[in-house]
DNA sequence: ATAGCCTATGACCTAAGGTTAGAGTCAAGC
DNA sequence: GCTTGACTCTAACCTTAGGTCATAGGCTAT
C-alpha cells in the first residue's frame, strides 16, 4: 500500500506543501493517517481526491463549494456546473465591454497628443464655425466662456480621453434608448451622467440657472448642428432632437 | 464653494462610505480639510479625482496603480492601458477554455446519467465487439479484470465525467503534437496525463509491470480498433498510430 | 553527534473593502 | 438644557487561497 508524506504528494500533484496543510485544516482533504511524530501520510484515496480538487479548482470553483461537490451526496453537480457557467460568462462578457473602453481610451489619447486643448471645447467643427460659435457663446454667455476654456487646459491628457470614452459610451446607451420617453428614469439617469461629464470640461463655475441654460443651450447646438451628433461619421438628425429635447427637460426639472 | 460630507460625497459617486475612508488612508483620496471633530470634508477636486479613480477601478485596475496612474507625471498611461488590455485579454481567453471544460464535463455528466457503469470500459462499441475484448482481456491478463471493473463502479457519476473531460483535453493536446516526436517531454508528459487518467479508471491494482504492459496493450487496441481514436466522429488512423507509439514508448521507459 | 533535510504549528501578510464596536459630534425638538 | 437620531471617528476582526517566515522537533547519513 502506498503512502505519501505531505512532500511527496504536493510534488505529485503539483502543488505547495502549504496547500495541503491548508486542505487539511479546512477538512478539504485529510490524510489517511499520521505517524507518531504527526507527519501527515496520504493514501492512493486521498491523491485521487486531491486531483479531483484541482479539477474543480482549475475551473474557478471556490474551495468551499468543492467541498460540497465532493461530499454533499445530495449536491446536485450539474445544476453547479451549469450556474457557474453562467457566472464565467458574466465575467467573459464584461472583460469583452472593459476591453472595447481601454481601446476607446487608448484612441482618446492619441488623439489628444496630438490636438491640444481649448480647441476640444470645439471638436470635431471646422475653424470657421468653431470661431463662430466660440463669439455666440461669448456674447450669450459672457464671461462664464473664458473661465469654460481654462478649466479645460487644467484637465490633463489621461483625463480628457477618460472623459471621452465616458461619453461614447453614455452616447452608446441613450441612442439605444431613442425609442423611450425622454422623461423616463433610464434616459434622464443618462442625461445626468452626460452633463456631469460636460461638466468636467466647462468647469463648475456660474449659477445654477447659467448652468441649467448653458447646458440646454448645448443641446440647441446639437440640433443645429448635426456634426455633434455624428456616430462612425454617420449623422443621426432623430437622435439630435431626441438628445436636445432630453436634455432641456433635465435642464428644466433638475437644474432648478 | 461646495464641501461634501464622507456620506454625501460616498452617495454621490455611488461607493461606501467605508470605501472613502480606505483611500484616505492609502493616500489615494484625501478629503480637501477636516473639521475641528476631524470630520472629511471634500470639494469639487476630490469629487473628480474621485470619478477618475471609480473610471480605472471599472477596468479592474488595482488601486495602487490607479494612484500612479493618477499622481505620477511619468508614469505612461498609454502603456499602462496596453498593457492591462493584455492581461484582460489572457484572462478572457482563459475564461473560453473554462467555460468549453465545463460544456464537456456536462456532456459526459449526461451521458453517464443514461449509461451505467461496467460498460464505460468498453465505450463506443457494439455489444458483441465489447464482449469479445473483454474475453480476450480476461484471457490475457486474468484477475486484474474482475478488479479493474469493481473500481470503476466504485467511481462516482461526476469523478467519471471530470476524468472523461480530462481525456478529451489530452486527446486534443495529443493530436496537436502528432508531428512531434513521441519521445519528447511534451508528448511524454501528456502521455503520463492520460496513464494517469486511465489507471483512474481501471484502479491500482496488479504489478508496475503488470501494468505497463496493460497500458502497452491499451494503446495496441487503439490501433487496432479505430472507433477508440475517433473525434467527432472521424476516424485518425494515423493519430492511432502516433497515440499507440507513444504509450508503448512509455510503457517501456517510463513504467519500469 | 552533527549536518542536512523534512515536518509541525502558529502567526503575519496580501486586496479591497464589509461589518461591528465604542466613543464622540451635530442639529432638531421638547 | 437635554434627549434623540443621524452622522462621524478610529480600531479591530473577517473574507480567499494560500506565501512567507519563525520556532521547534524528527529522521537519516556520515
Amino acid at each position: 500500500m502506498q503512502k505519501y508524506s505531505v512532500k511527496q504528494l504536493a510534488k505529485l500533484a503539483g502543488v505547495s506543501v502549504r496547500t495541503l496543510h491548508v486542505y487539511d485544516k479546512m477538512g478539504l482533504l485529510k490524510p489517511l493517517s499520521r505517524t507518531e511524530a504527526k507527519y501527515r501520510l496520504y493514501g492512493e484515496q486521498e491523491l485521487l481526491r486531491l486531483q479531483q480538487i484541482l479539477f474543480y479548482k482549475e475551473l474557478d470553483f471556490q474551495l468551499q463549494e468543492i467541498a460540497q461537490i465532493l461530499d454533499d451526496k445530495d449536491f446536485d453537480v450539474m445544476d453547479s456546473l451549469k450556474n457557474h457557467k453562467v457566472n464565467l460568462r458574466a465575467k467573459q462578457d464584461r472583460l469583452a465591454t472593459l476591453i472595447l473602453t481601454i481601446d476607446k481610451t487608448i484612441e482618446n489619447l492619441k488623439k489628444d497628443t496630438v490636438m491640444s486643448n481649448p480647441a476640444e471645447l470645439y471638436e470635431g467643427l471646422s475653424a470657421e464655425k468653431a470661431q463662430s460659435y466660440r463669439t455666440e457663446a461669448i456674447e450669450k454667455y459672457g464671461e462664464e466662456v473664458y473661465k469654460s476654456e481654462k478649466a479645460l487646459l487644467k484637465l490633463t491628457k489621461p483625463q480628457i480621453a477618460e472623459l471621452k470614452t465616458e461619453q461614447t459610451e453614455i452616447a452608446q446607451k441613450l441612442f439605444s434608448l431613442i425609442h423611450k420617453s425622454i422623461e423616463s428614469e433610464q434616459v434622464q439617469t443618462q442625461i445626468a451622467r452626460h452633463y456631469e461629464n460636460i461638466r468636467k470640461f466647462w468647469g463648475t463655475h456660474g449659477s445654477a440657472d447659467t448652468q441649467a441654460e448653458a447646458y440646454a443651450g448645448l443641446g440647441q447646438l446639437y440640433v443645429d448642428d448635426e456634426r455633434f451628433t455624428m456616430i462612425d461619421g454617420k449623422s443621426h438628425p432623430e437622435y439630435a432632437l431626441f438628445l436636445s429635447k432630453a436634455m432641456k427637460y433635465f435642464a428644466e426639472n433638475r437644474l432648478k
